[in-house]
DNA sequence: CTTCCTACTCACCGCGCGGTGACACGAGAA
DNA sequence: TTCTCGTGTCACCGCGCGGTGAGTAGGAAG
C-alpha cells in the first residue's frame, strides 16, 4: 500500500505536485464558484502548502493564466471534430446547431460557467485574463464552425449572434443558481427541450 | 452652516437614520457591486455605527429585504404610465417595445444590475430574496404590458420571451465589466443601437 | 436635580484571508 | 562523509470581516 500511496502522492515530484495543484484551482473555482476561489481554499484541496503555489506558479494570477491556458482545449473536447455535410446547411441550419451545442456544451461544463458568471461579476485583470481565454476559445469556435459559409446579406449576424448566444448563456447560468429564468422553470430535461424548441424558433425566425 | 449640518444629518433622529443606512445600502450594492457589500461597507457609507443597522434593520437580512422591498418600485419608475394605444399593436410589437424598454432600463439602474448579476454568482437565502422581488416585478411588468393581447398560437411564448429578454440581460451585464461580448463592442451608443437593430429583427422574425 | 429612555458610539472578539520567512527532509554530487 | 539543492512544511504577520456587550450624550418627564 506504500506504492499506492506513492502512486497517489509521489512524495516528491514537482510536475505531480504542479499538475495536482492546477487540477485543485479548476475543481475549486468549478465546484465551490469563483467567490471561494483563492490561495487557501486551492492549497487545502491540493492538500500542499499555498506556499507551493507562489512557487511554483507565482500565485494566484498566475495559476489562472495557467487555467487559462487549459481553456483553449475547450473547444476541442466540445466540438464533434467531423464538420462532414456542414457545407450542405443553410446558415440558419448552420446557426441552429451552433446554438444548441453551445447550450449542451455549457450546462456540461461548470468551470466555464463559473468564469462565463466571474465576468459579470467583477472588472480586474485577474478576471480578464481568463475571460480573453474563454471568448478567444469560443469566437475561434464561432469561426471554424462557419466555415465557408456565406451570412445572408443585409443582416448584422455578429450582433444576431450575440444577442443568440448571451441569451443562451443567461439561462444556462439562472438555471444553476436558481433553476429559474422570467418565470421560466430550467430543472427537467423537458425544460430545456422547451428551451430548444424555442431556440430553432428563434434562429429560423431571424435566418429563414 | 449649523443648521445645514443638521438638514445633511439630524443628530438624533431614528427614522432619518435608517433612511440614509438604506440609501447606504443601495448606493453600496450598486456602485461598489455586491462583492463589497457588507455590514462594514455599508456602515461606513452610511456614516455612522454598523450596530445600528443590526437595531433598525436586524442585520444585513433585513437590511436587504428592505432593499427588495423598494424595488417593487422600479416598474413605476422605468416603465411609461400611459399604455395608451397599446392595444393598437401586434404581439410582435408589443414584444419589440418591451424587449427595448428592458434594455434601456436594465442599462441605466446599477442596483438591478447588481442584483441580477448577484444571482448569477451564488445561491443563497439572502440573494434570493432579493432576486425574487426583482423577479416578481419583471413578472408584474411583462403581465401589464401584454395587457388583453393574445399571444400567436403554437408559439411557446413564455420560453420565446425569457431567452430574449436573458439575451438582453448578459449584454448589459457583459457591457458593464468587459465592454463586449461574443467580439461584439457594447460601449458606445452606436453598438447599442446595433443591438436594438437586431432586437428587432429577432422578435419581428419570431413573431411575424 | 435626578431619572429614564432613546439614539448612537466605541472597543473588543474570533476568524479566515493573502502573504512571507525560516525550517525539515532527502537525494545526488563532492 | 559532508555539502548543496530541490521539495515540501510550519508558524507567523497584518488586515478586514461579521458580530456583540458595554458605555455615552442628550432631551423629556417626574
Amino acid at each position: 500500500m506504500a506504492v499506492a500511496d506513492m502512486a497517489e502522492r509521489p512524495v516528491k515530484d514537482r510536475a505531480a505536485t504542479a499538475a495536482r495543484i492546477l487540477a485543485a484551482g479548476k475543481a475549486v473555482l468549478a465546484e465551490d464558484g469563483f467567490q471561494h476561489f483563492g490561495i487557501n481554499a486551492v492549497a487545502r484541496r491540493a492538500g500542499c502548502d499555498k506556499q507551493l503555489i507562489y512557487r511554483y506558479y507565482g500565485g494566484l494570477n498566475g495559476l489562472m493564466e495557467a487555467i487559462g491556458g487549459d481553456l483553449g482545449d475547450w473547444v476541442k473536447t466540445h466540438i464533434p471534430e467531423d464538420s462532414g455535410g456542414m457545407f450542405l446547411l443553410t446558415y440558419g441550419d448552420l446557426m441552429e446547431r451552433l446554438a444548441l451545442l453551445y447550450l449542451d456544451a455549457l450546462r456540461a461544463d461548470p468551470l466555464v460557467r463559473q468564469i462565463a458568471a466571474w465576468e459579470l461579476a467583477e472588472e480586474s485583470e485577474q478576471v480578464r485574463r481568463l475571460s480573453e481565454a474563454r471568448s478567444k476559445a469560443l469566437a475561434g469556435w464561432l469561426e471554424r464552425m462557419r466555415g465557408s459559409l456565406q451570412p445572408p446579406k443585409g443582416a448584422d449576424t455578429a450582433t444576431l449572434n450575440a444577442l443568440v448566444i448571451a441569451g443562451i448563456q443567461q439561462l444556462v447560468l439562472a438555471s444553476v443558481t436558481s433553476g429559474r429564468f422570467a418565470g421560466v422553470s430550467l430543472k427537467s430535461e423537458k425544460d430545456w427541450d422547451k428551451v430548444r424548441g424555442a431556440l430553432k424558433r428563434l434562429v429560423h425566425g431571424v435566418y429563414g
